[in-house]
DNA sequence: GAGTGGTCTAGACCACTCA
DNA sequence: GAGTGGTCTAGACCACTCA
């Protein structure tokens, strides 16, 4: 080797350079990203295999081990899921063992099995300018409104509200939600080619309405748990707001933090 | 080299092998145990620079490469710090940017920016059976029950009782706790020894009972968020029961799950 | 047996810190 | 300038999957 680092992967540099910038951009990084840009132009899509780490070391002209740790940084932020043995894929929700990926609602006793959705109701409407700002679109602009309870062992625990901006989800109809079994995000990437990356949530205890104590057959005022949630795709792009209210008499929200 | 991994590290096996225990034991994960007895046992302690990679690899017997492996994961567990150019260091929450690190409520408007704690009470008790259950002790074992309120912007914002086992707090008081103006993880660090490395959370909303009413100045019977939280040390050691209630009025508490 | 990701090495050099 | 962690390479070999 001629120690080299600029075969596919110089730097293009501005006239006047950036001053805030990092001064310094290893090889792995520009792999990440060059990476990063087949997922999010879609080459490789959710559920695919991508090329063998000595393939993409040969395409960039670098060894394997400098792949391998781009592809760990990718594999450590859920894009990417490596197996020993059969290939490195793209992370799919559609894969994953739990129907609902990002539920952090458990019963205080037992395992969470049982657990079915029932859709209310799916219809068109425009933001109010609080969501629209959140979704990065201007105040009126179109969106679908879903709302639907969650029952966990036979009992409804959540009724949500989910808004999803329209001109992303142009074919969404209660049909193609009840295809999918309510299973959202799996929905999203199949039907839409939007892939859930992370979800950010905002938790307070409130009183419960009055419609919301007959949906979820507590009574009225009795505390909720309110859970306000934005979900992100590909580069921090938010996708999707939603509203839970919980019945957290015999359920919980659980989280780890370490 | 001579391709033997076996230097200082070879498995002591049973005369009945465990069929349950891992085929393959990699090289990295075998110093990393080596590395975690030495955090345990107190050998390096919070705070300390623990030896540089060139070094432990001589010791072990290793390449740096493994080494680094090793830290690399210590390191993605909180448990080491590294700093380029300075060395690695034990994880301390002395030295850590927040005096409240798994605080996860936050006014919904503004910063966490002002933030104290009002010691109400600190007296010995004999634990629940529950409550025993939970830290991995027997029934009536005796522990330190600490009640405390927390300020957010200047209103009282949470109410708490936390539950100490005594034998590992022996000499704690008021006086002690006072002094470490109630940032109690960094003060169970210096003062006894034992780090905190996560915890884990069951939330729910409640309804405030006259007592909390007083405490957080709502009504009776307003909904409050209420935390269960158990903190663990190393190998997964209960040593920290804490129940909060959150006023959540004007905080929430925030999640982000990747 | 061929192909994949996973581990490990020795060695070179870089970025950063501190005296 | 000495010492630290950080990057990168080429090459060997291992564990695992699948035909």
């Amino acid at each position: 080797m001629d120690g080299s680092r600029s075969s596919v992967l110089k730097n293009s540099r501005n006239m006047k350079p950036d001053v805030t910038a990092p001064a310094f951009q290893p090889l792995y990084r520009q792999i990440k990203n060059l990476i990063t840009q087949s997922l999010v132009t879609g080459e490789w899509r959710p559920g695919d295999l991508i090329p063998s780490e000595i393939e993409l070391a040969s395409r960039f002209s670098v060894s394997q081990g400098t792949v391998r740790k781009a592809i760990g940084e990718l594999a450590g932020e859920n894009l990417l899921v490596r197996q020993q043995g059969k290939g490195t894929f793209v992370a799919s929700h559609s894969e994953e063992r739990s129907q609902f990926p990002y539920l952090s609602i458990r019963p205080d006793r037992g395992s969470l099995d049982s657990l079915s959705a029932t859709l209310l109701e799916c219809r068109r409407v425009k933001l109010d300018s609080a969501s629209a700002r959140k979704l990065g679109l201007p105040g009126g602009a179109g969106a679908f409104l879903l709302t639907r309870t969650l029952d966990i062992s036979g009992k409804t625990a959540i009724y949500e509200e989910i808004r999803l901006p329209a001109f992303a989800f142009k074919h969404l109809s209660a049909e193609v939600i009840e295809r999918h079994h309510c299973m959202l995000y799996s929905m999203y990437e199949t039907e839409f080619d939007l892939r859930i990356l992370h979800v950010e949530e905002q938790i307070k205890a409130t009183a419960a309405t009055d419609a919301l104590a007959t949906h979820l057959d507590v009574d009225s005022g009795a505390p909720l748990l309110t859970i306000e949630r934005v979900a992100y795709t590909y580069a921090d792009k938010a996708v999707e707001l939603r509203r839970s209210h919980c019945d957290t008499r015999v359920h919980h929200y659980r989280n780890r933090i370490v």
